[in-house]
RNA sequence: GGCCCCGUCGUCUAGCCAGGUUAGGACACAGGCCUUUCAAGCCUGCAGCACGGGUUCAAAUCCCGUCGGGGUCACCA
């Protein structure tokens, strides 16, 4: 049997870490059977943007590697892939329900409704609806219609027996039937909901494997009972743990960012990338710039392949070792046997881990590819001349893995700008020039050292400066840091002769004069 | 509240189905080494089977119960 998954998002706007990692799983799994993957727009509560609202999580997937065999932008044999466009085939599937007995027309007002679920809950029983405006022929319809009623479309649940979901991530799970009710798939204007659509596309797209979140376990009975009715095979299930807050087992969303907001970690991860927005003159969406969406990650400059195997081991492992893996490797190994049944919290500190990791392996060309981007943006560089890359590969490589995402690169203005333009900082300077008594002055001698310099590469640097300290029977220390301050504004950076050799003689010479002078 | 799901270090997890492990790995954290700062790297350490019964020579693993956490109960998706 050909294997095919689908991903069937609302077009919200934004696409979501918890969502994003659900399509990974169907992705994968389509993937690592040869099967194809469908990407469904469930879009039958109508807003007007369906467009605009869809792109970020279209530019998301793409980003990330996820790829849609059929689908918008990808057309395919089962289109449209928009639930807005399939009204007929929903309504044509009530039709069918309706006349096999499986549904019914029903006249009651919200509030009727209403009123009997309350009273059941007051009496603390199970609601059950009492079907007083059920109507099964047309004389009841007409009846109900003269006192001016609308008809809604609801399902004839059974009211006794058992249903068993194999579900290829729990096992067996049994519900009542009595527990269901009788719910609308049709509204008075012939508009089709939510539960009624998704098991006609998935049985017209021929989706062979429903992999979805947990939260969809208990909404299965309803669909079988609709999927049943309408005569079709049942696809595979398969209800994925949710991804839940970090530190917590709750299920993550988007809309209690303040909450996350307090905690430590996720924090630190806001701040690193508002930092980098702000060098680059982003300007800052705290409805999508934050990490639950991954957009975020887009924009700071993280690895689509860290993003990816972070996300795949959230409530997936292949064994007791390996964690790392390039999005290809998952798609060889990944299988829904070795998934979690437990919700897996959203922990930033490994994310940024992972992100670390693939860094490493990138080589120093794809890295200044990246890197260089985020410097024209912040105006560090002229856009576009490539006259700037051999120094910016300079710095990535002396740098190395002190750029932990493409936008850490910001870190490093201060190679670019001019001379007489060099910001101090001020804690640094008083700390390592202004307060050691002897270290202007030491500055002062090694100056005419660099001056001298006949080679400025960093071993020749590290040489001048070694033999320097021996002479003047100082320790490396007593010097090092007031060259720093002085070359490059700053108490910390990467190796002093790397920093050294990338500015150049002239350079170097400028800006400890220009140091010395403000002592 | 009803129904359903879940429960191994702080976090992600291996081990559970086919009982016997010093309960393994990773992130984080702490200490140390290296060192010109910051990273990285290396070494060491800290830390867990929710609880209670039962079965068994032996239980994280099998059974029962308790507790805890979560999801869901719409003319949303």
């Amino acid at each position: 049997m050909m294997v095919r998954t689908r991903f069937a998002p609302s077009p919200t706007g934004y696409l979501h870490i918890g969502g994003v990692r659900t399509a990974l799983f169907c992705w994968l799994f389509a993937r690592a059977h040869g099967g194809q993957f469908v990407l469904r727009i469930d879009d039958t509560d109508q807003q007007r943007n369906v467009d605009a609202a869809l792109k970020p999580i279209l530019d998301g997937l793409r980003w990330l590697g996820i790829d849609w065999d059929e689908g918008p932008e990808a057309g395919g044999e089962h289109g449209p892939y928009y639930q807005s466009q399939r009204a007929e085939n929903y309504k044509a599937a009530a039709q069918k329900l309706l006349a096999d007995g499986l549904a019914y027309y029903d006249y009651a007002r919200t509030e009727e409704v209403q009123a009997e679920r309350e009273a059941a809950e007051k009496a603390k029983v199970q609601f059950v609806y009492s079907r007083r405006w059920m109507a099964e022929t047309a004389e009841d319809r007409a009846r109900f219609e003269a006192e001016g009623r609308q008809a809604v479309v609801r399902l004839k649940m059974p009211r006794e027996g058992k249903l068993v979901i194999p579900d290829l991530i729990r096992g067996d799970v049994e519900f009542d039937w009595a527990r269901e009710q009788d719910h609308v798939i049709q509204r008075a204007d012939g508009s089709c909901l939510y539960h009624l659509a998704t098991v006609v596309d998935d049985h017209d797209m021929e989706i062979s494997h429903v992999i979805r979140a947990e939260e969809h376990l208990s909404n299965t009975p309803r669909q079988i009972f609709i999927a049943h009715g309408l005569g079709y095979d049942l696809p595979q299930y398969a209800h994925l743990p949710f991804v839940a807050e970090p530190g917590s087992k709750v299920k993550l969303s988007k809309r209690k960012l303040d909450k996350y907001l307090k905690n430590k970690d996720f924090n630190q991860l806001l701040q690193h990338g508002q930092k980098i927005a702000e060098a680059i003159g982003l300007t800052i969406d705290m409805d999508t710039f934050n990490p639950v969406i991954v957009d975020f990650y887009e924009q700071v400059g993280y690895l689509p392949e860290a993003i990816v195997n972070y996300l795949a081991l959230l409530g997936w492992s292949l064994d007791d070792k390996t964690e790392h893996f390039t999005t290809a490797q998952l798609v060889e190994v990944f299988s829904l046997q070795r998934v979690n049944k437990a919700p897996a919290s959203f922990d930033p500190k490994k994310l940024s881990a992972f992100q670390e990791r693939h860094m490493l392996d990138l080589p120093i060309d794809k890295k200044v590819d990246m890197v260089l981007p985020y410097l024209e943006k912040a105006g560090m560089v002229p856009a576009g001349d490539a006259a700037v890359r051999p120094k910016v590969r300079q710095i990535v490589e002396a740098a190395s893995d002190r750029i932990k995402v493409a936008g850490d690169i910001v870190d490093y203005g201060d190679f670019f700008v001019a001379d007489d333009e060099l910001t101090y900082d001020e804690k640094a300077f008083e700390k390592r020039l202004r307060k050691p008594e002897d270290a202007a002055g030491l500055l002062k001698k090694f100056r005419q050292v660099l001056a001298d310099a006949e080679a400025f590469d960093a071993e020749s640097l590290d040489r001048l400066l070694h033999e320097f300290v021996e002479t003047e029977e100082i320790k490396i220390g007593q010097v090092i840091h007031a060259i720093r301050v002085a070359a490059t504004g700053k108490a910390v950076g990467f190796g002093m002769f790397d920093t050294l050799a990338i500015l150049g003689k002239p350079s170097c010479l400028a800006r400890i004069d220009r140091a010395l002078a403000v002592v």
